[in-house]
DNA sequence: ATTCCTGATTGACCTACATCAAGAAAGATT
DNA sequence: AATCTTTCTTGATGTAGGTCAATCAGGAAT
């Protein structure tokens, strides 16, 4: 339990830095965000979430490496990796608790803590102050999301490696090198050409 | 009043729609929300919001059209247009109350309908119906933020025009080209080929 | 150790789009 | 109306990165 409370006070600050705003919640509120999060581990390659099925957890790594991904026209296209300290979810699908395009796999064994939809509502809903902190989480996701966007136009297959050479150093170490590339918009070919310095 | 009325239902119907959750606030709460809704025009050229400048609304556009843009290494880059019945903001900038790198320019005279950010989290804060709402926005905002990068990958010059064409016919009419063709992530000269057919 | 099999690298070639430069068109200014 | 300025179009050329094909390297199965 006191592992759950220290995660969760991770999470709060996390939200809080991304939004820059002091997000300062009760102990009380602590506890029972820490209640309902729910202990899971995930051996490698296995799914966390498969395509048509809804998404119904926010999930906190605590250690392992997340590929999300789906399938464009039958080609697997990553769209982000999450690992040790990182938060995911299938947004669409979690949001409207309908069943999901984006998939989510377990590249390596996963420790993760995982906070239900449900449950999470229902404390929302009685608790002004989760409900506040429960915005905050989305408006964080919401400038991550546009920064990503951003930061993906007008950059060379080779700054784009950089930075994810910078951003997530162990997405690069740990990920298979075609995963990478998709995830960094080009080809397989290019990743390993920009790796070796011919790009 | 009756006016902003209207306008407030067709906001919490928009992010109703886009996370397909029954949004149903009580007469009360709408009654609270148009309270705290200020009218603005802009004429044609004139800056919602500058850079450097903290974005305080949320915006719903009644009439006319917006280019959000910003500078990337002293180039103007248009990240997106907002006409007739869309809504905007700075995200990055509205959510941490600090200065903004995005800017917001009327392309047209514009009739605007604006949520001031301190009296909407002062209701908020008060209302956890209303604190409900704002969270499902910036949900419903985060579906749209990641609906629109995913359509910008292994999308040609051409497809990406034939979406906006489709999605926002309004703007490929309204808006000067050399915006269109920056929001297309292309050249003018490649936008003027692709309406040529040529591409 | 030998055979698969899958993923990574390397090379040759190709294409979508950028860049550069010159005109044409369309507003704005006098 | 005439000039100026800015935007748009068209053409010639260049290049980043894609595609295709061959080879190579590392695990897993026999």
């Amino acid at each position: 339990m006191e592992n759950k409370i220290a995660i969760i006070r991770k999470i709060i600050e996390a939200a809080s830095q991304l939004s820059k705003i002091e997000l300062c919640l009760s102990q009380a509120s602590i506890d029972q965000l820490a209640h309902i999060m729910v202990r899971k581990t995930l051996a490698k390659g296995e799914m966390f979430c498969r395509e048509g099925q809804v998404c119904e957890y926010i999930t906190y790594i605590e250690k392992g490496l997340i590929r999300q991904y789906y399938y464009k026209k039958h080609k697997d296209v990553t769209e982000h990796f999450a690992s040790d300290g990182d938060m995911f979810i299938c947004t669409e699908s979690f949001i409207r608790q309908a069943p999901s395009h984006l998939m989510a796999e377990a590249l390596e064994p996963c420790d993760l803590y995982c906070i239900h939809h449900d449950a999470f509502e229902k404390l929302a809903a009685a608790n002004p102050e989760i409900q506040y902190f429960y915005r905050y989480m989305f408006a964080g996701a919401l400038i991550l999301s546009q920064i990503k966007a951003d930061s993906f136009r007008y950059e060379t297959a080779h700054e784009r490696y950089e930075r994810l050479l910078r951003q997530q150093p162990e997405v690069v170490k740990r990920a298979p090198l075609q995963y990478i590339a998709s995830y960094l918009l080009m080809t397989p070919e290019s990743l390993s050409r920009v790796r070796a310095g011919l790009l």
